[in-house]
RNA sequence: GGCGCAUUCGUCUAGCGGUUAGGACACCUCCCUCUCAAGGAGGAGAUCACCGGUUCGAAUCCGGUAUGCGCUACCA
């Protein structure tokens, strides 16, 4: 490396940034972490019609959820600032103007309705479309003449009519395109903003980055990127460019395949440290079997030499199972910690929360390796809160059984509960494992008639535990209301 | 239409001239077991897009075809 590492992440403040621009931050951050260098956050916000309010601050707080720090840009500063391309319009305008007086950019007074006659012209005849360069050689007449009439002119760069740019991607390899393959691309709106191919250029160099990875879809536009630091005299960065991440149908990442903005994943409850791992397996891979990786594991492996050529698709299962993998591995506080936000917008959950925190501290390790989003926590736990539980009477008269046999086991099970002073889960199973024999019950069957009249599910955490924490009081209760239910089934 | 790039189980991928083409998710079966999970053991699933070459030998190298994707904006 000839120098040292300076990578950007740059996003455009359009919205939500989806999970393929979060990926191509992350690899950003990767690469510089791994070689010491710096990860630098700049904002191309030269879209005017397009900004949205709010996505910068959106794209700042998705890097902070999933920890991916910055040594410069907003918030932070640093030498290069500012970091809002909005702020250094003058920067792209004397670019732009010395490249006018080198002769390798012109003024351009075509309207939009011109341009856009003359592309439906192009196809229409199954042309290539492209600026047809019909201001390129204006005299100082016709110049003065559009100037006079009020036309705000763009400004274009001057392609080369022949011969060819040729480079080299650290990911892709060597890459060959004809210059008359490149139209006079626009350098600077008739706003006075730059277009992203001159801004990025331009920051790029005066930022001094050293390699810039991007998403492929920038692969074709490099050609125009190198035209320029050529005919601006920079030397240009090493590029590398990211495959796609596509939808389920095989098509570009879109609003319509639905959860692809980030801030979407941090609702649903996804950690950050299992989204940060997913994201990283999506074009890069260690070896032929590592799947988990922790943060500090990424940074020591990661390499570009690793990051594949074709695009991946979006594969949500995937990722649903390695963020349950991650739960898993939480401690018990951790998994408090994580859970509590979502507890809060559940009402009852929120209730318990704040009235019996000890309660849900009790009740939380019994779900935690049985979820798989921490948005899913208060679905699974809500059975914990309810005052009275709503399930059908049947779901009481397990496999084998009657309604008789449910209502003595029940009546059974409620006779011995009353009894022990002790209520952990040892105790209880002491108590109720014999009592299945006694009743000539598999234990399956007892078991389930007793959780379902406590939890009024036949799934649920392990019966004594879940038992246990809901207490004496809470099971005894419950177990009454079953018998209600069962009398009234039978009238 | 032009230019560029890609193509290994449904999906994410390993592979970089010699492998029974490996792993993971999802799916199925069995075990564990009070249900659900988790865990364990298995299974099914890829003629490596296709056609030709090079080679003793090709998923790996070369050419063509097909398909897909990207770019082709005063969007990024």
């Amino acid at each position: 490396m000839k120098q040292s590492v300076r990578v950007r992440y740059a996003p455009s403040p359009t919205g939500h940034p989806h999970v393929g621009n979060i990926r191509t931050a992350l690899f950003n951050w990767l690469f510089a972490r791994r070689y010491g260098g710096s990860f630098i956050v700049r904002i191309e916000d030269t879209d005017v019609a397009r900004k949205v309010k709010g996505a910068v601050e959106a794209i700042l707080s998705s890097l902070r959820w999933l920890r991916l720090d910055w040594d410069e840009g907003p918030e932070v500063g640093g030498k290069y600032g500012p970091y809002f391309q909005s702020q250094r319009l003058d920067l792209y305008r004397k670019a732009a103007e010395r490249l006018i007086s080198q002769g390798d950019a012109y003024y351009c007074y075509c309207s939009p309705q011109r341009l856009e006659e003359m592309r439906a012209e192009q196809v229409r005849r199954k042309q290539p479309p492209g600026y047809d360069r019909h201001c390129r050689n204006l005299s100082q007449e016709e110049r003065a003449q559009k100037e006079a009439e009020g036309v705000i002119p763009v400004v274009r760069f001057q392609t080369p009519l022949e011969g060819q740019v040729k480079f080299t991607d650290l990911i892709w390899g060597e890459v060959v395109f004809d210059h008359s393959t490149i139209d006079d691309f626009v350098l600077l709106k008739s706003d006075g903003y730059p277009t992203y191919h001159l801004a990025s250029v331009v920051d790029d160099h005066l930022m001094e980055i050293s390699h810039v990875l991007r998403a492929e879809e920038w692969l074709s536009s490099t050609p125009r990127h190198l035209l320029l630091y050529q005919a601006l005299g920079f030397e240009p960065p090493q590029f590398a460019h990211l495959p796609m991440l596509l939808g389920a149908d095989r098509a570009k990442l879109s609003k319509r395949h639905g959860a692809v903005s980030i801030v979407e994943y941090y609702e649903q409850g996804y950690l950050p440290e299992a989204m940060v791992n997913f994201l990283a397996l999506l074009g890069w891979s260690l070896d032929d079997k590592t799947e988990i990786l922790s943060r500090q594991e990424l940074i020591k492996n990661f390499s570009l030499e690793r990051v594949s050529r074709t695009a991946a698709i979006f594969n949500r299962d995937k990722l649903a199972w390695m963020n349950g993998v991650y739960i898993r591995s939480l401690t018990t506080d951790e998994f408090f910690d994580a859970a509590q936000p979502y507890l809060m917008t559940d009402e009852l959950a929120g209730e318990a929360l704040i009235s019996n925190e000890k309660y849900v501290r009790a009740l939380l390790p019994l779900v935690q390796e049985r979820a798989r989003t921490l948005a899913e926590v208060a679905e699974l736990t809500q059975f914990f809160f309810v005052g009275k539980l709503d399930y059908a009477p049947d779901l009481l008269i397990g496999k084998g059984m009657t309604r008789e046999s449910a209502t003595q086991a029940l009546k059974a099970g409620q006779q011995r509960l009353r009894q022990p002073e002790a209520f952990d889960a040892e105790s209880l199973e002491a108590i109720l494992r014999p009592l299945a024999v006694e009743l000539g019950l598999k234990t399956g069957q007892l078991f389930g008639t007793l959780r379902v009249a406590v939890t009024g599910r036949t799934a649920a955490p392990p019966l004594f535990q879940t038992m246990s924490v809901l207490g004496k009081e809470r099971c005894l209760r419950r177990i009454e209301a079953s018998l209600d239910r069962l009398r009234r089934l039978s009238k």
